[in-house]
DNA sequence: TGGAGCAGGTAATACGTGTTACTCACGCGC
DNA sequence: GCGCGTGAGTAACACGTATTACCTGCTCCA
C-alpha cells in the first residue's frame, strides 16, 4: 500500500487541501470562500454561510498556499535583511541578534517575515537583487551598505523599497543610523572634562567606513570645542577585531606614549587594546583612561568595566523596520533620515568615580 | 502622463518582463523559453535557437517570477531557521551570527535562502508551522527546541523536513548538537587533574534544558571517574545571563565557600561569576580556579583569560544545513544524530601555566 | 406594470510559470 | 507507397488563489 518512493525522488507528501475543497464542503463557490476567509470589506455575506465556510475550513485544516497567493497578490510578506559587511565584520558583530530582534518585533505583528542574507564576497555584491528581481521580497534592509555596490543604484532606479542601516553619502536612500559624531564627541568631551589630555584615538574601522569617519569627526569636534589641536600621531586605526585593537594600542604606546587617555571607537577593539595596555604593565584608568563605543553586553565585565557610548541596537532594528513598512505599503514616510541618539554609560575605565568607592553599577 | 498615484495606494511599479515577452522576441514559444532557460536535460534544441532565447532574455532583463515558479514547482528554495529560545536567551546568544553563517554557507551554494524567525512568547509556540502550512519554506531548522512545543509533533506526523539544533529526548527528530557530556567532563577532569577539589558547578541554564542537564552529567561523570562523591551543595543554577552567574556565585560563596575551583557551564554566566569573585576580594585562579564552556569570542579577554570548552558554532550551522538539505531533496541521510566534539582551550583562569610565565595565547 | 435597487452569491479571468502530450516535416529503409 | 523514428517545437493544461464582472431573485416605489 504505502510504497516507499525511490530515494532519488523527493518524498511525495500529502496532497494539499485547496480552497475548492473547502467550497465544496461548505456548499458554496470558491469565490465565497475567498471572500469570507480574507474578510473582504464591502461584501455582504450572511453570518450563517460565513460560519459554514469557516467551519469547513477549520475541519479540513485549510491554509492558503503562500505562493499562489503571492502570485496574484504580488505580495510575499517577506522582507530582506542583508548584511553587507565582510565576513570578518559580521563575525565580530555582537549586535546582529539584537538588531534582528528589533526588526522582527516590528515586522511580525504586520505579518512580515525576515529573510536574512550575508554577502559573502565583495566581488559578487548584490546577489540580493535577484531576490527583488524574482519578486520574492517586498522590501529590503541593507546593513552596512558599501559605496562600491553598483547593484544598489539599480534598485534605486526601480523605486524598490529600501532602507539603509548605516549611511551611504551621496545617495538619497532613506536610512537609519547612529549619531556617531555626537556620540564620539560626548565620549571625548567626557575625557577632556576629566582633564585627561592628550587624548588618543583608536578607530573602530578603516577610514572609508562612514561610522569610522564620523567618530573621528566627533573626536575632532570635541578637541576643537576645548581649544585643543588635532595631532595625527595620536590616531591609530582599528579594524573591527580585538587583534586590531591590540596592535593599534601597541603602535601608539610605541611611538607616542605621552597620552593620558584614549577614545576607542568600538568595544571589541577596546578589548584588544586593554590587553595591550596590561601587557605593558600599565593600568587603566590610573595611567590611561579609556572610553569606548557600543556598550556591548560584556563591556561592564571587563576589568576595569568600560565607560562606553551606548548604541541603541534594538532601536536601529525597529526604526528601520518601521520605515521600510511605510515604504512597502506605500504610506508616506515621516522621516527619511534618522539619526539615533546615544548615551554615555559611565563605569570605571575613564577614572571617574562617582562616590569614591570602586562600586559596580547594578 | 505620469500621474502620481494617491498615497493610500501602493506605488505602481513597472510591469514585469514575462517569459511570454522573451518568447515573442526570440520568435519561439514560451515552452521553448522555459526549456532553454532551465536547461532541461533530454530536450534537443539547436544551438542557434538556444542562443536566440538566451540573448532575448538578457536584453529584456528577464528574471522568472519566484512565486509563479514556486507555485508549480512546489519548491521555494527557502529554509526556515527558528529560534525557540526565550528572548532572554536569544539576546544573550553570542553564537547566532556564527551559526547562521554556517547555515548560509551551506545553503547558499545550493540556491537556498534563510528565513529567520524568533518565537516571541512560549505561550504561542509554533507560529512557524504556518510557514510550512503555507508551503513557504522547504525545510526547517529548529534551534533550542522545547518539549512543550506541541506543534512540532504535528510536523513530525507530516514528515516535513526538520532538523533540530539541540536535542529533544523522547523524539526521533534528526538533530545536531554539541557533545555536552563529554565537553563538561573534559573541563572538570582538567580541574581534577590540577588537584583543585572540591570543584563546584554553576550550570548554564535551568535543569530542564538538555544542555544544562548534559553538562551536569559530564560533571558527575568526571567526579565518578576520580572516585569523588557528588555534593549537591556545590551546585548552583545559572540562567543564561551574567546576572544569574553573579548571583549563583554569590550563593555558593555564601553557603559553601570551601571549594577550590568551579566549572561554569557558560562563558556568559562565567563573566558574572568572575565579577562576584572579584567583589569578594578573592582571586582567580589563586583562590578559585575557573573553567567554563562555549569559548565566546571574548573569553580570552577577561582577566584572567578563561580556560573554556570550545563549542564549534560554525559547524553546528553547516552540519545542520547539510542534513536538512539531504532531507529536503529526498536523499538518504547519512547520520540522523550528530554530536559534535568539543575542545578544551587552556588559558589562565584554571591556574595551569604552561611555561611558568603569565603568557597570553596568541 | 415596470423598473430600480439590493442582498447573496457565482462564472470567468488573471497571475507567470513548468511540463506533458501532441503536431509536423523529413529522411530512410524496404 | 508506407510505416517509422526523430529532430524541433508548440498547444494546452496544471498550480491555487484573488478579484472583477455578472447573474438571480426579491422588495419597494412610482
Amino acid at each position: 500500500m504505502d510504497e516507499p518512493s525511490p530515494s532519488n525522488l523527493p518524498p511525495r507528501r500529502k496532497r494539499r487541501v485547496t480552497s475548492r475543497e473547502v467550497a465544496l464542503r461548505a456548499g458554496v463557490s470558491r469565490t465565497t470562500v475567498s471572500l469570507v476567509l480574507n474578510n473582504v470589506p464591502g461584501t455582504k455575506i450572511p453570518e450563517q454561510t460565513r460560519q459554514r465556510v469557516l467551519q469547513a475550513a477549520r475541519e479540513l485544516g485549510y491554509t492558503p498556499h503562500g505562493a499562489a497567493r503571492a502570485l496574484v497578490t504580488r505580495k510575499n510578506y517577506l522582507l530582506g535583511f542583508v548584511l553587507c559587511q565582510s565576513t570578518e565584520q559580521v563575525f565580530a558583530d555582537a549586535f546582529l541578534p539584537e538588531v534582528l530582534r528589533g526588526v522582527t518585533e516590528v515586522a511580525k505583528p504586520e505579518g512580515y517575515r525576515i529573510l536574512v542574507e550575508a554577502l559573502e564576497n565583495v566581488d559578487q555584491p548584490g546577489a540580493y537583487v535577484q531576490l527583488v528581481r524574482e519578486q520574492r521580497i517586498d522590501g529590503l534592509i541593507l546593513s552596512g551598505p558599501r559605496s562600491d555596490d553598483w547593484q544598489l543604484a539599480e534598485l534605486r532606479h526601480e523605486e524598490f523599497p529600501v532602507v539603509l542601516l548605516g549611511q551611504l553619502p551621496g545617495t538619497d536612500f532613506p536610512f537609519v543610523d547612529v549619531d556617531n559624531v555626537r556620540g564620539a564627541r560626548k565620549a571625548v568631551e567626557h575625557l577632556l572634562r576629566l582633564r585627561r589630555y592628550p587624548v588618543a584615538l583608536i578607530t573602530n574601522a578603516p577610514p572609508h567606513y562612514t561610522s569610522s569617519a564620523d567618530r573621528l569627526e566627533g573626536y575632532r569636534q570635541a578637541l576643537a570645542a576645548y581649544g585643543l589641536p588635532f595631532d595625527g600621531r595620536l590616531v591609530a586605526y582599528g579594524n573591527f577585531t580585538e587583534e586590531s585593537g591590540f596592535e593599534a594600542m601597541e603602535r601608539l604606546l610605541e611611538h607616542f606614549p605621552s597620552f593620558r587617555s584614549v577614545f576607542i571607537a568600538s568595544d571589541v577593539v577596546a578589548f584588544g587594546a586593554l590587553a595591550a595596555i596590561r601587557e605593558r604593565g600599565l593600568h587603566v584608568p590610573q595611567d590611561i583612561a579609556v572610553v569606548s563605543f557600543d556598550d556591548t553586553r560584556l563591556a561592564r565585565y571587563t576589568s576595569p568595566p568600560l565607560t562606553t557610548v551606548r548604541l541603541p541596537a534594538r532601536s536601529l532594528g525597529t526604526r528601520a523596520a518601521e520605515m521600510l513598512l511605510h515604504l512597502v505599503e506605500g504610506k508616506p514616510v515621516p522621516e527619511r533620515a534618522i539619526l539615533l541618539e546615544t548615551e554615555l554609560v559611565i563605569r570605571e575605565s575613564c577614572g571617574f568615580q562617582e562616590k569614591g568607592g570602586a562600586g559596580r553599577d547594578s
